[in-house]
RNA sequence: GUCCCCUUCGUCUAGUGGCCUAGGACUCCGCCCUUUCACGGCGGCAACAGGGGUUCGAACCCCCUAGGGGACGCCA
């Protein structure tokens, strides 16, 4: 029996914990049948897609030791969709449905679907959009052939019931009428995820895929979509999603979920594929620490349990203290901690900062201490300033914040960029406008230039240092952060 | 609003009709070890969402209610 599975990691900036989350299930379970974890990052959306956070996923899972057996860095005909490669190909697919009549061009602006889906919310009905939307064959030659800008819809059923098997959860009904016509071919042409998906899963020949419970609700898609196409579908598998401690969708708000902040933090690859392989799981005898070679010798999906984990920190950072101290020895120790930040290369970059404002050796480590920390241990009293109000203070790193998270090119000039322009647009001058971001950033205004620091220390600990000093501050309320998010959309920085 | 999924200590979980007076882990607390702190050892607090069934017997099966989450995009 020859298993294969796929990912299709969301390329939205930073590599997500939960995205390792399902790589991570998806390997054992190929790999404890024998099968292929294939790899494959879905995107298909032009504004977004950069080949730089693709390499950055490829990583992070690298890291974490989730090892592919195929997938877009090894390239061959199912490699990464490239819209100069492939967009041809689907649209083909997409052009087949419509000739055999289980799709149809449509004409409608978003506004116009907007409209629509607000009035039948307002009636109470489902917000299904259906074949009202399909025009007379005369009607779409005229504009087809006048040049209108179009897109190509699904056909789904008025009405019934789609059933789909879940691995996990049995058989989950879903009234058709729920389900709208899917665009599956854009209007430049792209394909969307759904179109691209079934395609490439059928090429790919993936007999199992194990992918968030977020997508449960587009299945009866696919599989209609299988259906028009004749091909056989999928085993589905839907697993629970990471929660932050509210129970909240894991985001980045609440908790931090990029790969590279637990890097950057010092935690071990191993103990974080140990951890989450805990989330939703357990070994059959329910120990706490185990290597990915025994989760996979382990694994049954069926021990998956479904309600939604909170990742949880603390945990993590208990389970590492274990992994440091009983899987390291003391020369491993020295070596991990010099790959992490202790090294030659990196103590370069602090040279020149260092070595100007130092008299002896031991001014060295009390003034580049930060550079090595996590989150700062700061108080309210750390942000006092004698000409900021502290509702400034927090409208400056709120707004840094804000700015920094859209920055994806990290550099020094760039954030540089970034903070310049918004202390302009905010009126304050420089020095003032980057007294909180010192504190943030070095714990003290008494530091080396922070530009530097924000750079050497990299996007995910410089959010997060941003991030904590405004909760040190108490944060905004969700009234005020509307007031503030509307004050930010009007600076024009 | 409509639909879907889920529900065991604060958190991660074990549990698939009798082994459950519900077990383990994190956190917290106490004690021990110890010149201090940490580690380690020992102990403690703490949960089957509620209500109906089915059954000799229910955390486990069924139904209802409640709560939580998710989806409803020319995002994935």
């Amino acid at each position: 029996m020859t298993i294969r599975t796929r990912i299709a990691p969301s390329p939205t900036g930073d590599p997500h914990v939960g995205t390792a989350y399902v790589a991570l299930f998806n390997l054992c379970f190929a790999r404890q049948h024998g099968g292929k974890f294939i790899l494959r990052i879905e995107d298909t959306d032009q504004a977004r897609s950069t080949a730089e956070s693709e390499r950055d996923i490829l990583n992070a899972l690298r890291w974490l030791g989730l090892d592919w057996d195929e997938g877009p860095d090894i390239g061959g005909p199912y490699g990464p969709y490239r819209q100069s490669e492939r967009k041809d190909s689907y649209a083909q697919y997409a052009e087949d449905l419509v000739t055999e009549g289980h799709a149809f061009y449509c004409f409608r602006t978003p506004e116009e679907l907007e409209i629509i889906r607000e009035e039948r919310k307002a009636k109470g009905l489902n917000p299904g959009i259906k074949g009202d939307l399909e025009l007379s064959q005369e009607e779409v030659k005229r504009r087809l052939d006048a040049g209108e800008s179009y897109v190509i819809r699904m056909k789904v059923p008025d009405e019934g019931i789609c059933e789909i098997k879940d691995m996990l959860r049995g058989t989950i009904e879903i009234d058709w009428s729920q389900v709208d016509c899917q665009i599956l071919l854009k209007s430049d042409g792209m394909p969307t995820y759904h179109l691209a998906n079934v395609v490439d899963d059928h090429l790919m020949e993936i007999t199992h895929v194990l992918r968030g419970e977020e997508w449960i609700n587009s299945a009866p898609k696919h599989k209609l979509l299988y259906q028009y196409f004749g091909w056989d579908m999928p085993e589905l598998c839907h697993l629970p999603l990471l929660r932050n401690p509210d129970k909240s969708k894991l985001s980045k708000r609440k908790n931090p979920t990029s790969i590279n902040f637990y890097e950057r933090m010092g935690f071990l690859p191993e103990a974080v594929t140990n951890y989450l392989g805990r989330m939703g799981w357990s070994m059959p005898d329910e120990s706490e620490k185990f290597t990915l070679d025994e989760m996979i010798a382990n694994f049954d999906i069926q021990r998956v349990s479904l309600g939604g984990p909170v990742f949880d920190v603390e945990k993590l950072r208990w389970l590492n203290g274990l992994w440091l101290r009983e899987e390291l020895t003391d020369e491993q120790f020295i070596e991990r901690i010099s790959q992490w930040w202790f090294n030659e290369e990196s103590l370069m970059a602090l040279v020149p900062h260092i070595k100007s404002r130092a008299d002896v050796f031991s001014d060295v480590a009390p003034m580049a201490q930060f550079m090595f920390a996590g989150l700062l241990a700061l108080t309210p009293q750390s942000f006092a300033h004698d000409k900021l109000e502290e509702a400034e203070i927090k409208r400056v790193l709120q707004f840094t914040l804000w700015k920094l998270e859209a920055q994806r090119h990290w550099s020094k000039e760039n954030v540089f960029a970034d903070v310049k322009a918004l202390a302009k647009a905010m009126g304050l001058k420089m020095g003032d406008f980057m007294f909180p971001i010192f504190v943030a950033i070095a714990g003290t205004p008494n530091s080396w230039s922070v530009m530097d620091s924000m750079a050497l220390l990299g996007p995910d600990m410089t959010r997060s240092r941003l991030r904590n000093a405004l909760d040190v501050l108490g944060g905004f309320s969700k009234k005020e952060t509307k007031k503030v998010e509307k004050e930010f959309a009007a600076l024009d920085a």
